[in-house]
Order: C-alpha cells, then structure tokens, then sequence
DNA sequence: GACAAATGATACAGTTATGGTATCATTTAG
DNA sequence: CTAAATGATACCATAACTGTATCATTTGTC
C-alpha cells in the first residue's frame, strides 16, 4: 500500500527544487536535468501543478514555470489532493447507506479515527519545512 | 486510497460470522448464504485463512470451516497481512538505499511516525473486539 | 463401492489505477 | 521566421484488485 503514489513524489522534488533556486523560472528541461525524471511525465505533473494554481507557467522560448504560492502554504495534502484526489481510506466498504451489519460500524469508527490522525499530519508537512 | 482490500473486508465478516455462530463449522456455502459473496471468491479467501492457520478446514460431506484461533488472537494488522502483504507505507520512493536529497529524508521521518500510528492501532483491532 | 457434498489447487479473465509515451497545437523571445 | 518553451489530449504497458472456472481430492452416507 502505498501512502503517496508517483506522482506526488515527483511534484514534491519539483516544487523543493523551484523554491530552493535562485532562477526566476525553471523549465521542465531544467528539471529533468536536475530531477531524473521521464521529461513527458514530468510534464504532465508541471501541467497539472499550473492547472491547480500551484505554479504559474510562462509560455514561449525562456518560458517555463515558477512558484504561484508560498511553499509554506503547499501542505502534502494539499499536493495529495491533486494527484490521487480527496483522501478517504474508507471509501469503498463502509460509505454505502447501511453497513450490512453492526460489527462493521464499529471498524468504521476506528478506521475513521485512523484518517483523521493521517489528515492532520499531512496537513501539517508543507513544503516550506521541507526544505529547510 | 484504500486501507483495507475486498478481500480482507470478506475474510473479517467470514471470521465475524465463524465466531459468533453455534455450529461446530461452516460451510462455503452457508457463508455464501449469509454474506452474500461471491462463491468461488469466498472460497478462494477462506482456502487462503486455512493456509495462513487461522481457520481450520475438514473436508467431505459435512466438512467446512472452523476457526483454528481464538478470535481475541486476529487482529486487523493480521488479517491484511495475510491478503495485502507487509504494511509498508513508504516502499517504493524511500526503501531505495540513499535518498535523492536530504528534504525527502525528512519527509520520511515523518511518513514513518504515521505508520507507526496506523500499525498500533491495526494491532489494537481485533476480531473479538469487534463482535461485541 | 457409488455417490454427493465438501475443500484444495490452479489457471484464466475483466476492470481499474498507476506510470508512463507520443503527438500536435499554441505561445513567445530573439 | 524560427526555435524553444508550454497546453491539450490520446494512447499504451504493467500490476493490483476482483473475481470465474475447472478439475482433483477427501469423506460421510446409502
């Protein structure tokens, strides 16, 4: 099981790199450079980073993207949330109208006590204090 | 993401019903009458508890299932490893021998307290605790 | 012993999520 | 105009999940 998938990964190691240069802009060029990551996945993530209004990209020769949000306001959760969606460990078995018994909604209160714990903690990883 | 799979989520209501009945055993298909799952998927999870000891199978005419442990004695870290494998939140990007950069072992530190958190608890489930 | 009812073992299949590739259009600095 | 950048989108490979199907073996009952 895994907690952040690929994705989330690779946005992390981009926005650390982003804040942490001096350059104004970086392009995905530069980033597969530094990152070692497959330049078209990487861009799909860039992309979908300036979709979420996390990064501003700029277009054109010299273009590329650079931070839209201080890394202090991009928790993990935040970034989670973009690429693997809202976080609900429970979704499939217990969300239905009914649990088909009772034994059931006693796991549930536990595994909602489990998320809730996992919420918190990710919210509290921003990529401000992942840098340092 | 899911915490539990549907074959662990079967395995804990088969058990729950194993334990909480009067007969000596259980057949497939009583379980399949009263759970209402698929037959040759309960058969293939309750062959795989059979494997892993925590029921015991007779078989022939009369035959079927009993639990070969109390069920104080299953707990829900238990019963996943047996249908999801080693709980491991963090396998693939930090198993790796050194980390990319010295950011993402902080990040790991922190993935790591939350694991820790999320096994006690699963520890702390049980299959008794649940039939209550 | 024959038969029916149970489990054991195993191979196959459909669906979805993940982790990418590939292509073409659009924008912009020089 | 051209090269270098991003935007959008369609496609693809793999693995995990969720089953299905089949045949062999065991055992109680007649």
């Amino acid at each position: 099981m895994k907690l952040i998938t690929r994705d989330t990964d690779y946005a992390i190691r981009a926005i650390s790199y982003i804040a942490s240069t001096k350059k104004k802009m970086v392009s995905a060029r530069d980033l597969v450079e530094v990152l070692k990551i497959p330049r078209p996945f990487l861009r799909k993530i860039l992309q979908r980073l300036n979709r979420a209004g996390l990064l501003k990209s700029y277009k054109g020769q010299g273009g590329g993207f650079a931070l839209e949000v201080p890394p202090q306001r991009i928790s993990l959760m935040r970034l989670m949330n973009v690429f693997q969606g809202p976080f609900r460990l429970n979704e499939c078995f217990f969300k239905k109208k009914r649990c088909p018994n009772l034994k059931r909604c006693r796991l549930k209160r536990r595994i909602e006590r489990i998320e809730r714990f996992i919420v918190k903690e990710l919210k509290a990883i921003d990529m401000g204090c992942l840098l340092k």
